[in-house]
RNA sequence: GGCGCCAUAGCCAAGUGGUAAGGCAGAGGCCUGCAAAGCCUUUAUCCCCCGGUUCAAAUCCGGGUGGCGCCUCCA
């Protein structure tokens, strides 16, 4: 496949370091809080890409951080009177809820900054040997005039950075661009031991050390939000390839955010709803609808109107798949020319001639429609179909939901003893002409959120 | 000030040199006891504006206009 790569500007053809493998780092959220939409995007985007290949056949390794230790950890603990510890463990469950319900699948290994304070002191010691970073009084600096090749992520001249440095830099630090790796403890905050005194790791340490204890010196691929170009993932390179003396990612890939009335959503700027509460509005999949109804790296504007629209879409294709479900348990036919002619339609080719161009799934999702026109086309007839053929289509659903992670995850439906009986009633009074009492049925089922169908092939019904 | 992105129908959104995918909403029709779901038809002589290159441009180049982002915690 074709992934845009931030490092070059350009759409380059996947090779991975080891063939039929891939290592991917993905940035994850700070647990002091419930993610928002925003943070969702990443998540649900490069759970999609890892989902992608290893549907081609790579073993992929998916490394998702927690950061469990920085400035908004300690505020948010010390205005609960809990400890860092216990926001974090409290926020990383409530993330996986928020995760599962999104579809996204829970990364290789998940690990935290506090379980790797040994291995950051080492980077860090390591990093000062090599003349790379420095202490002043009990904090360490990364010397960003010593990486000759500072600023190749986000393509700016170094020159530039600092003359857009804002005021208000310590003035300890031996120039401007220069950023904290470690970080002197102050009153009331957790510590470690170091070299250098109780402190705790800087922010964009712990990814260089994860990324590098789980996947190696160099990874395939490291992906993240547009926002942490500058300056998170400018650093991770900085550290890890001055640390490893060895390129640190291959490929970056970094998607667009997520905006309101099109201004970019962030907690600081208040414009946010969370994953959590959106979730009280509208199913979990239909968020994930949402966000891979454009392209990655398109900025994508957020409203309730935009979700109701994802929420018709995504019930289309789930009626599409209820429908063929309910004919496989129904009267099978012979297979006749048309479904022989539409079984041999190949929508997976073009599936994945969309994915593998940097991971579109607005074009792949537009593959699906078709499908799911042409399945309704040919199904409309209220007549009995080919087993083989919903057979066929319904695998092909399966493929489509496995890489997408949306659609067809519904159990089917078991048999309702009550609510056949009560369909089974409807029935009689529809033969007898009672449809006021046919009608009676019906409503009092949909009190129940249980929706009637009347097909020529018997009646279907879902719930919602 | 530096760097960069975006502009396609009422709404969303693919397409990036060969004559406008798909979804939502709307209208009309078919089907239905009525519904629901679905199907069919319909909705951009045209892709922000002005120039240019080309046999050919929404797609490339130049110039505008409008919107947004990064340079500071941020997905």
């Amino acid at each position: 496949m074709k992934i845009f790569n931030t490092l070059t500007g350009t759409k380059e053809e996947f090779v991975p370091i080891t063939p039929g493998k891939a290592s991917i780092y993905a940035c994850g959220p700070t647990v002091y809080d419930y993610f928002h939409i925003g943070n969702a995007r990443p998540f649900i985007i490069f759970d999609t890409l890892r989902r992608y290949l290893e549907y081609q056949g790579y073993q992929v390794t998916f490394v998702q951080n927690f950061t469990d230790i920085d400035d908004k950890m300690i505020q948010r603990a010390n205005r609960e009177g809990i400890t860092v510890a216990e926001l974090g463990e409290r926020f990383i469950a409530e993330y996986k809820k928020d995760a599962e319900g999104l579809g996204i699948r829970p990364a290789s290994v998940h690990p935290r900054a506090t379980e790797h304070i040994p291995q950051i002191i080492q980077m860090i010691q390591t990093l000062v040997e090599k003349g790379y970073a420095y202490e002043i009084d009990g904090d360490v600096y990364f010397r960003t005039k010593q990486f000759q090749e500072y600023g190749k992520l986000s393509h700016q001249p170094l020159e530039e950075l600092e003359a857009g440095a804002r005021i208000g830099v310590d003035e300890r630090k031996e120039d401007a661009m220069d950023f904290a790796v470690w970080k002197k403890q102050k009153e009331g905050e957790p510590a470690w031991e170091s070299p250098w005194g109780m402190g705790r790791p800087g922010w964009h340490i712990e990814c260089s050390v994860m990324a590098n204890q789980y996947l190696g010196h160099t990874i395939d691929i490291h992906c993240g939000g547009r926002d942490l170009i500058f300056p998170h993932h400018e650093n991770e390179i900085a550290q890890s390839e001055c640390c490893n003396g060895v390129p640190f990612a291959h490929y970056w890939m970094h998607n667009g955010y997520i905006n309101i009335d099109h201004k970019k959503m962030s907690k600081s700027a208040g414009n946010f709803f969370t994953v959590r509460d959106i979730a009280k509005e509208f199913d979990y999949p239909v968020m994930r609808m949402f966000m891979l109804s454009a392209h990655y790296r398109s900025p994508i504007n957020f409203s309730k109107e935009l979700m109701s629209q994802a929420k018709a879409s995504l019930e289309r294709i789930e009626t599409c798949i209820d429908t063929l479900t309910f004919l496989r348990r129904g009267q099978d036919a012979p297979l006749t020319q048309e479904e022989q002619a539409l079984m041999e339609k190949d929508y997976t080719a073009r599936f994945e001639q969309a994915m593998d161009d940097d991971l579109n799934t607005a074009d792949a999702l537009s593959v699906v429609f078709d499908m799911v026109r042409d399945i309704n086309t040919l199904i409309n007839d209220g007549q009995p179909h080919s087993h083989q053929l919903t057979e066929h289509f319904l695998k092909e659903f399966e493929v489509f939901s496995g890489v997408l992670g949306l659609f067809g995850q519904k159990k089917e439906q078991g048999l309702d003893g009550e609510i056949d009986a009560l369909i089974q009633q409807r029935q009689e009074a529809r033969k007898a002409k009672n449809y006021q009492e046919a009608d009676r049925i019906r409503d009092l089922l949909k009190e129940q959120g249980i929706l009637l169908e009347d097909t020529p092939q018997g009646v279907k019904w879902r719930r919602e």
